[in-house]
DNA sequence: TGTTTCTGTGTACTTTTGACACAAATGCTA
DNA sequence: TAGCATTTGTGTCAAAAGTACACAGAAACA
């Protein structure tokens, strides 16, 4: 194998000697955000085998031979949570030489919003603990590279919102206006002007009404649901 | 091996009987952007062996067992051009399982920005062609899924260009207004008010006047350079 | 039924964006 | 070298978007 062909890199028919690949493991971890009791929850679990017992970690999988990243991602959403089929978004790839104790891991991060209350969560074997924790309040013993992959899925989800209304699953089919803003101030962290907040999101023309109230609330707030076709 | 144990996955200590991972490869391609002419240019090479001989790819390489990413693309980036430590961030992973003809390719993109008239091409082994395109005048015949990629790279250009003046090496040290505002068009491919654009880039505070006007242009033009330590 | 708490709404001010034209500088050429 | 052609460099005004700000009405709760 000449440098050469390292180099240019993509004709692979040309190696005969040896493959271009290195024993390494490809996985996919997910930064599950959900919204609880007008919080912004991000999914953890704790293991009860192996290294970092005592650390917390973000639900993850191995890649196998036969998936792409997107089944992967799905295969350990729906594993863990019991979800199909979410909006998720890869964030970045981490690669760093020491970045796994025991070998070569590649990683691609991924986020993904959800309603827990939509899904129960059950441990699973090597699972000891699995819980929300608010997004200020993510412990600081996590293991690997984890609080970076979650500060970067954060600043990701952070950047979407700029433009997008991509609250997705994160609240119920119908929601008032003051339960999107605390999503909203929730997930940038700043206060937000009420009707800056709802001016601004009208003449998005995403939302529409449904005529119903919401009970149990003082003021009696109005509920509002998707447009089905924006 | 059971299907717990790879779900969870980051627990990779625990395997014992066959290890999570499978035949792959990591590689990395490069879009790197240079700026010729007033045109905004890709950089395509063409293989004189292996698959794929009549069409064009974007320089990318092998990842190695004991290198991360960033000095991959560092590497790939060097050898190819004579380019080192230039900025280039990532964009994203591919993964498909049919997008390498021959086995699993993992590739990670990432863009970069170059001056052209800096670094002299040569042909390499296996390369048969190295060439600046437009990059409205791309050839159609690109490998693998080299068009998603370079579609991508493009999109993540012109949205940093939104927020921060990330021409980097795309310029000489110092240049005109008038230059500057044509790369910002060509990057964009929209066209921009001069006073406008002006307004705009003088308000970011990156710039400074050398002093000194662009000979051989008609009106005297200024000559900028930025600004040391911003 | 009174009190408390939350909802829902409009206006004035500031900032940002976008459209638009002409005199001065230099290169070019006859 | 004089005149012409081209390119630079600059300001104002209008529209749009963003920001600050207060109070009456609805429903819960006691």
């Amino acid at each position: 194998m000449n440098n050469k062909n390292k180099i240019t890199g993509n004709n692979l028919q040309d190696f005969q000697v040896k493959p271009d690949s290195f024993e390494c493991s490809i996985t996919v971890d997910i930064a599950v955000f959900g919204y609880v009791g007008n919080r912004l929850k991000l999914l953890l679990t704790k293991r009860s085998a192996g290294g970092f017992q005592d650390h917390w970690l973000l639900p993850g999988g191995v890649m196998e031979a036969d998936e792409n990243l997107k089944d992967c991602a799905n295969k350990v959403l729906y594993a863990l949570t019991g979800v199909r089929d979410i909006h998720f978004e890869q964030v970045r790839v981490y690669a760093s030489l020491d970045r796994h104790p025991v070998k070569r891991v590649i990683t691609v991060s991924f986020y993904a919003l959800v309603r827990p209350e939509n899904h129960s969560l059950a441990l699973r074997e090597n699972v000891e603990r699995i819980d929300w924790f608010d997004i200020d309040g993510i412990p600081e013993k996590l293991g690997f590279d984890h609080g970076q992959i979650i500060r970067d899925a954060h600043q990701f989800l952070k950047n979407n919102l700029k433009d997008k209304l991509i609250v997705g699953e994160l609240l119920p089919e119908t929601f008032t206006m003051t339960e999107l803003q605390t999503l909203y101030e929730d997930i940038l962290g700043v206060k937000l002007d009420k009707r800056n907040f709802r001016k601004r999101i009208f003449q998005m023309e995403l939302l529409e009404k449904t005529g119903r109230v919401k009970a149990g609330v003082k003021g009696g707030p109005m509920l509002y649901r998707y447009t089905k076709n924006p």
